[in-house]
DNA sequence: CTTTTTGATTGCGAAGTGCAACTAAACCCG
DNA sequence: CGGGTTTAGTTGCACTTCGCAATCAAAAAG
């Protein structure tokens, strides 16, 4: 049984834009992995390798819940049966906007903060 | 002593915009706080009133948490001692053209997703 | 077969969430 | 004054989620 996740599905708190982005992409890892796939990221461990250090319990369900709402793919790599690849899917790629949009608003507004090294893309 | 949370205030996970702004906001209730004081909303009272019905303890240590962090101002009314004023500082407009973002994003992205009655100032 | 790599799951203490009940100060009304 | 009401919270408690370390299973490498 797959375990359920705050707000993974289903009833929304209201039709607010903001309250449904939030309930969606509201937490402190689902837009940083977006982020990472965003970047050409494929692979748990070049997530795991990230900056800021997600557990691989959080990342292994944060993965879910991408593939559960429709934003990411999972898919294994036919030449190494370990390995498996994660992608966006159009609609994930539509989240796209919101992450770069996020990421302006921090660079304009929080001191030192700077794109990762091979940010641009 | 003040109840203290989850990144409110200190070390950053890393020095990347997105990760730096989901510090601060990436959590499920502060920003739609933003966005009522955006709208004008100033009491206590009137943020519980809202929607997506935060709990009171929450609210609290949300606001508290904005008031730590800059953002909100907390301030008695002469005539009535028992109300409160919030109001965004400086600061806390700047997170304003966060809130429009997403805001933008949702209305683009999720279907049935609208404006709160009022929701244009 | 043994070791290594990859992508996880499990266990556990700590922290955060959500709900209901309660509180305290200030105001309102007779 | 004195009881009720309004406002802005706090407290208690069960439950969920987080974060870390340890472990695991399948596939590949040696």
């Amino acid at each position: 049984m797959r375990r359920r996740y705050r707000g993974a599905g289903r009833q929304r708190r209201s039709n607010c834009p903001i309250a449904c982005t939030l309930d969606l992409v509201g937490d402190r890892w689902s837009l940083l992995i977006v982020r990472d796939l965003l970047l050409g990221k494929r692979r748990f461990d070049e997530f795991l390798a990230s900056e800021e250090r997600i557990a691989t319990n959080i990342l292994s369900s944060r993965l879910k819940r991408l593939e559960d709402l429709g934003f990411v793919v999972r898919k294994g790599d036919d030449r190494d049966g370990r390995r498996v690849q994660y992608s966006l899917t159009r609609s994930g790629k539509l989240l796209g906007k919101l992450v770069r949009g996020i990421a302006d608003w921090g660079l304009k507004n929080l001191p030192q903060t700077r794109l990762a090294p091979g940010g641009e893309q």
